[in-house]
DNA sequence: AGTGATATTGAAATTCATTTTCATTGTCAA
DNA sequence: TTGACAATGAAAATGAATTTCAATATCACT
């Protein structure tokens, strides 16, 4: 399997772009972090190592390493957009708390079969689906006892 | 079952307010048309009736709305908020077409059961739940040919 | 190396849905 | 009535994300 600096380093190419040092930090950057980031979270790790990289450019970056399919892009409905890393990584939903906002990842092959089952039964051609679960998890639970 | 005028009014009344001559207006406006819609898309049908209500004020009923249990809010990823009766209406999800926006409503019961499962599984109190699938519809297949 | 076409960048301005502010107006019980 | 408080409209503010634009970088080709 190619790495992920590769992955990317193709998709620039293959696009007429180029690794430029400000897209180098930040893809150096973002595949340091695993789990659940906003752009400014990354635009604040990367400011530390090059604060002369602007936010416009993790931004920016940060559209291309979804299209190139490093990152996977997604919302909980918080106003922000999540990032995660995507390469390698297998698929999965999220089970979020209301009050504290624990993420945990989940995956239920039943719940895709009948997704794409849904889908079809309907003359769509699925190509993405969300998931998101709302609940109060264990810790937040107890404590409201 | 009560009218959802009457979830309505006991709403607010239960919490100190009043239904005033503007939330009248809007909520009578938000019961005769069904299916999904925008803030704004209220706000504009809202407008010609009664020119001089504000869009806050369109704003500030839809939550009210949605906190009395009438309306339904969520997201579609698509930067703006959908709306949509929920008070005698069934649950269901969406199959949104992502070349046209068709929008098809749908429900699982092994879906919604697993959903409840995988909850509990991780120990959490499962309170609610988003789930859109994206596809091609097929009209909009056809039409690729 | 030099040159020009093109891509990239940072800073600041802009967008756009939604929220907040605030001065004014309405509501309602005493 | 009157006073306490709720509600409203208009305009300003918010905040994430995008766009603009002038200044730099990059790269293919001399
Ligand atoms: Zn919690
Ligand atoms: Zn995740
Ligand atoms: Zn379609
Ligand atoms: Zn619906």
């Amino acid at each position: 399997m190619k790495s992920a600096r590769q992955v990317f380093i193709e998709f620039l190419g293959d696009n007429g772009m180029s690794l430029t040092h400000q897209r180098r930090v930040i893809v150096e950057s973002f595949l340091e972090n695993e789990g659940h980031f906003t752009a400014e979270q990354l635009y604040s790790r990367v400011s530390k190592q090059a604060p002369d990289i602007g936010q416009a450019t993790v931004y920016r970056t940060l559209k291309l390493l979804v299209e190139s399919g490093l990152a996977d892009a997604f919302d909980l409905g918080e106003g922000v957009t999540l990032y995660e890393h995507h390469y390698g990584h297998a698929h999965h939903d999220h089970l979020v708390c209301a009050q504290c906002g624990r993420k945990v990842e989940i995956v239920d092959e039943t719940i895709e079969r009948r997704q794409a089952a849904l889908a079809e039964e309907n003359g769509f051609t699925l190509t993405r689906h969300r998931m998101v679960l709302f609940g109060i998890c264990p810790a937040c639970s107890g404590a409201a006892a």
